[in-house]
DNA sequence: CAGTGGTCTAGACCACATG
DNA sequence: ATGTGGTCTAGACCACTGG
């Protein structure tokens, strides 16, 4: 009964929270500037504190008022937050809380939504995209592939406990996989494609991190505000006899995962 | 003859570039906004184009007169190539370019400094501590080590055609090292210890990756402006037979170098 | 339409580093 | 003492979203 039927509404609980981090006295100046000192409290109200994941908060007007601050001090602490992933405005709408406490652990051995279930108790996947089309760049040095090479092209959504986490998008060699989507959509399971295909098992070759700040439609599909800070990783799959069948281009938020790469050797 | 001997005051050269793409006609705000365009102009001038690094910009107020904007709009703009990394301020100083524009490959499986070696001509390692200590927290875990255990600290920076690229801190198992110090000060590599206590090879048991923001120490180290976007590496070797010798943790700027992950079974 | 977040201005004070 | 970047204010206009 927390949370009101409909969401363009602050909620009276939150807002008392806001109201009364608000009023603690601030520190002086010289010792932490003030939306620092306020990003400070906010941050441990979305973290640790009582601010659930999708609360909405009052509007910055409103906010900078509580706070006692001018609205542009108050817009610093808060696209902290944003940069950060705690927090997503949307233009004409509201600010709301994003972030989880907790950090996923991603064994890069396992398939990404193993990894997950171990973790957390609700995880969902959305399709965004299912094509036949020229490989990009990045697939045909990775796959070693012609220059004209089609394939299959798939853009994938992870959400964990409503929060989008994990944009990723794979290219397979469209000649390698002739009956694709039909063996793809019963499960929505890429095993079930290798399978179908004659690939009982794959490993993985190789992969490769790096950062970088989000493009329009990896902030969009995550849920991002524009230019946060990502991680990418992209990574190669072979088969038995080592040839590559999957190119894997993986975004999520910097603070949202935690990337185990296991170097044991068998 | 580019560059003055002081380095206290702006390039004349480098003024003039500003100048020119400062008088570039802005497009319509609602198609980009301001701040955004002047932030594509100096990323490009310090990625491809003629701001060298190191190359000192005039200051806030200078600036924003050249590009015709208030002082928080120029600001906004500046505070965006500081946030990747482009540019470094410092406070009653100046602004200076900071990025290279390469991206650095480092193969976990090497050891850094010879990964580095393959891509950059001149790279220098400062070792900024080298003590005796209880173990950190996340070491006794890694190492797997008594509580009050004693470790060897170390921490360098690796500096790359005058760039601070690479923030490690190093763990050792002070008993297993007892001649660490003697062994390490000549060539200043820890391989050649690691071989002095008769370990002539090590394997690198995992590898885990999360993304942040810079700590004080971190941005001073490195030289990034404070809460830049980091990539954080921690690192367990192994000697042959499978024992902890040593914890590792790396940090270094989002934007700086990308992580290879060979994954290939031997 | 009203309210939201996004942008921008002009002006001010401060702490800091350098000469 | 000067100039630097860092912070903060008060006020304004815009584009977008929703009812």
């Amino acid at each position: 009964m927390k949370k009101q039927l409909n969401i363009d509404s602050v909620d009276s609980d939150d807002l008392e929270r806001i109201i009364q981090i608000a009023n603690v006295p601030y520190r002086s100046k010289g010792e932490r500037a003030l939306w620092l000192q306020i990003y400070d409290r906010l941050a441990e109200a979305c973290i640790n504190g009582p601010l659930e994941s999708g609360a909405r908060l009052p509007g910055e007007n409103h906010m900078a008022e509580l706070f006692s601050v001018s609205r542009l001090t108050m817009r610093k602490a808060l696209s902290k937050l944003q940069q950060e992933g705690q927090l997503q405005a949307r233009k004409g709408v509201g600010i709301f809380v994003r972030q989880r406490r907790t950090r996923y652990v991603i064994d890069d051995d396992l398939r990404f939504s193993q990894s997950l279930e171990a973790n957390a108790s609700e995880i969902d996947t959305k399709t965004l995209e299912l094509t036949r089309a020229p490989a990009s760049r990045e697939a045909i040095v990775a796959l070693g592939m012609g220059a004209v090479s089609e394939v299959i092209r798939m853009v994938r959504l992870r959400i964990v406990e409503g929060e989008p986490i994990y944009l990723t998008s794979k290219e397979f060699p469209a000649d390698r996989f002739p009956r694709f989507e039909e063996a793809f959509s019963p499960n929505q399971s890429v095993t079930d494609v290798y399978r179908a295909h004659g690939i009982p098992r794959y490993t993985r070759e190789e992969t490769r991190i790096t950062g970088g700040f989000a493009h329009r439609h990896e902030a969009d599909a995550l849920g991002l505000t524009h230019r946060t800070p990502l991680m990418r990783v992209s990574s190669v799959n072979l088969d038995p006899e080592g040839r590559p069948i999957e190119f894997n281009f993986g975004r999520w938020p910097l603070s949202a995962v935690e990337l185990v790469v296991n170097q044991r050797r068998s």
